[in-house]
This record gives C-alpha cells, structure tokens and sequence, in this order.
DNA sequence: TCTATCAATCTTGCATACCAGATTGGTGCA
DNA sequence: TGCACCAATCTGGTATGCAAGATTGATAGA
C-alpha cells in the first residue's frame, strides 16, 4: 500500500525526472493498481497535484499531466525569475551549512551529468533550484518554486542535451560561488541569466497551441536509412 | 448541492475575511450538512486547501484552519515582499483597462471601509494584492499571492482597526497611482513599506507558539465596570 | 475526594459500489 | 462506399458504509 503523499510525490519527481511528459496519461485505476491500493487514495493523491497546476482533469474523461500554453509558460519563467532572483536581492547572509549543502548538490549535479543518467541529471537540475530557495531560508517560496520548476519542466521541446545539461551544471556551481562570495548582486543576475536561458531554449510552436504535436512528432517520417532496418518490433 | 470548488472558495474567502480564525474547527460532517453535499465532497475541498497551506488536517481529529508560527509567518511575509516587488520591478507598462480596474478595486476598498462591513473590508484589502498581480499579467504569481495573502491575515492579533484598514486603502491608492504614472520604482518602494507596516504590527508573542493563547485571551479578566452589567446572554 | 480505568461517542481514514458521461467500434441504411 | 446511429465499454464522479484512533464522561476503587 501506498499513501496519497507517496504518489503525488513519486509523480512530481517523474515530472521533474522528465519521466512523465506532458499530456501524459494518469488513469485512476491504472495508478491504483500500480501502487496497489484504492482509488480513493490515487484521487487525493491527484487533487493535490491539480491544486498545485502539476495534472488537470477532464471531466470523465481523465487525469492528465498538465499541457502549458505558450501564456502559461510566459508566466511560469517569470514566476521564477521574480522568485528566485528576489530571493537573492533581499539575501544578506549565507550559513556556512547552507553552503556546504548547496556545494553538495552541485557535485551531485556534476555526478549526474557525467554519469548519463538523463532522469536523475533532469531532476537534481531542477532540485537545485528548490535547495537554493530552502537555503536561502524560506521554505514557503521553496515549495513555490517546486510547482514552478515543475511547470516549466512541462514546456514541450525543452528536454536539455547532455551538453546543455553540463552548462546549466557550470551556470549552478557559479551561482554558488558569488554566494560564497557574498557577491550577492552577481548571484541574482546570474540567475536571472540562467533561467532566461532555459526560457529562450523555448521553441515557440510549442505543443500546447497544437493538439496534434505529439502525434504530429512521432509520426514524422523516418529517414530512409533506418527505415525498417533494425526494427526491434516483433 | 455544491462543489469542491465552491466550498474550498468561500473557505478561502471567509478566511480573508477573517471569519474564520486560525485553529478553527472544520469538520467534514458539519460541513458536509452546512453546504448540503456528501463528505467527499467536503473531504475535496479540504484536501485542496490543505495544499495550498490554508488548512491542517490532525489524524482522526479534525481539520483546522492553519495556525501559524512565528517562521511561517516571517516566511509568509517575505514570500509577498519577494513576489509583490518583484512584480512591480519588472513591470514596464501597465495597460489602460489594468489601471481601470486597479482604481475601480480601490474605490470599492474605500466603500467598505467607510461602509463599516469589517469582513468586507478585510476581504477586498487583501484581494486587491491579487488583482494586482493579475493586471501585472501574472495570474500563477497571483494565486500564489492569494494564498500567501490568506495566511498573513492567519496570524493572531493581525486584526486591522477601522484606522489601520483606512490607511492600508490610502496606500493600496498611492501604489496605484505610482503605477499610472510609471514610477514604478516608487510603487515598489511604496509595496514594501505597505507589507512591512501589516508585518510590523505583528505581536511576536503571537497564538501558534502558544496553544493556549486563545483561550488565554478568551479567559482574560473582565473589566469590572463591564462585568455582568449589559450583559446580553440569556 | 481524588484519581485511574473503561466504555460510549465522535471524527477521520479508506475502500467499495454504483451512477453517468465520454469514447469507440460495429452495423445498417442511403 | 460513406455516413449516421447505436450499443458496449471504459473512465471518472459521488455517496455510503465500516474500521480504527482520539476524546470525553462516567464509574469504581483508594
């Protein structure tokens, strides 16, 4: 058995992992079968993450991970960016504890990079951001960040490349040192640097105009030279 | 009948209205009798709330309106100065119809002050925080504002006199109008000043830190001229 | 008279059963 | 051959019932 937190946990993280794309599937039954327990519990487990814009449903139709629109996308960066980079502006000092924590999370980023895991590269990327605001002393905005993070997670067409990944790493472990630094001013625009770069990655004919994206992409028509050559079906 | 939406909506709004004090009891079967539907329904509802930090839920023992300490509150705080000014700082231009309604919201904040609807009043005071991050085009920030907005106004001893409530409305209209004339610089400075005054007002020996504070002040000695005489029960 | 224990009651926790709308595949008619 | 209609099925929506923990009041013993 597992509880509602469990799940909607597991879920987030999934999201964040860039496990769970959007528009996927969250049938209640399929989840509860899945985490083996009752229905009951798989809902309230999904009206949280609706209250917190992760899923939306549609009336019996079903439970699906949210589809940004281009607006909505807008909106999420810029909740970032006035978050986070507020953050830092109003920050005075930096516990040791909270350094060392966040230095921590880098070499764990770098770890993450090197090693290929694109899930957990993915979700210790995005991770950071939430750590910062926890180090930064309010949790509050913390959790405010989590969902935020989340969405822009969300946006079609932002899965990063490795390489990409290894920047966002470098852009992080800079972050941290103006910190250390107490260089306060450089860490707010370095942030806002950072995620504004994120945001510009953003293909403007996003998914979330276009119904058809998904389908739309993965029928695209194969190259030649892989047509029906090593197929693994059958 | 009526829906999870409906009632998660006028406990937030009875909230900001403080009519609903921190550590109110709400339980699911009162409820479920008071708006006429099931439990599940209330139990949605409650659920929703809770995610969104208005409301607690004690094992097998109810639920209640959150109670604060005093970290949260500081974090409260901070979380609207950080999204409230930042706002305002990256704000460019402020549409003719977002200024429309701004000024619109305010003389309706200055009616129910006049007017004497103490839940009215503490309701639009708080709400104008969230019209505010919608006309600067951000309704995520907004509904993290409205939430924010509810547990500041869920710290104890916060109750605004008629006095305070008309000078809260007297800034809300300088923001305004430092908004129509693109000082943005001093809308923000103005922001900051506002929610530092409602922060400053706090009592640090506040309720959450103490369990029995409401009943302290509850039971606090009367007054001899008031003792017994006037008295209305009975 | 005070205290400790127990039972009645109240409240949420959770699962299940049934209802209704939406989708989809089949069938028959034009 | 194409289209419209209908039925089977799938999915969430909602209510209800029962279990279990917490509280409270009563009772009996010291």
């Amino acid at each position: 058995m597992t509880t509602a937190a469990e799940i909607s946990e597991r879920i987030t993280e999934s999201v964040m992992a860039q496990k769970l794309a959007p528009g996927a599937r969250l049938g209640e039954q399929q989840l509860a079968l899945l985490f083996n327990c009752s229905r009951t519990m798989v809902r309230e487990a999904l009206i949280r993450l609706a209250a917190r814009g992760i899923v939306t449903v549609s009336s019996r139709r079903g439970w699906y991970v949210v589809e940004l629109s281009v607006n909505d996308a807008r909106e999420a960066f810029e909740a970032r960016e006035v978050i986070e980079m507020g953050l830092i502006r109003r920050t005075q000092e930096v516990s040791k504890a909270a350094l060392k924590r966040l230095k921590n999370h880098v070499a764990r980023q770098k770890a993450a990079v090197a090693g290929g895991d694109v899930g957990l590269r993915s979700f210790l990327l995005a991770d950071f951001h939430v750590c910062l605001a926890e180090c930064l002393g309010n949790n509050l905005l913390a959790e405010a960040v989590r969902d935020m993070t989340a969405r822009t997670i969300l946006i079609a067409m932002l899965s990063q490349s490795a390489q990409e990944a290894e920047q966002s790493c470098n852009e992080h472990s800079e972050i941290v040192k103006a910190l250390e630094n107490r260089d306060f001013a450089l860490a707010e625009k370095l942030m806002q640097v950072h995620i504004g770069c994120s945001q510009s990655r953003l293909n403007p004919e996003s998914s979330a105009s276009d119904p058809l994206s998904e389908l739309r992409t993965a029928l695209s028509p194969i190259p030649p030279q892989f047509d029906r050559a090593d197929s693994k079906i059958g």
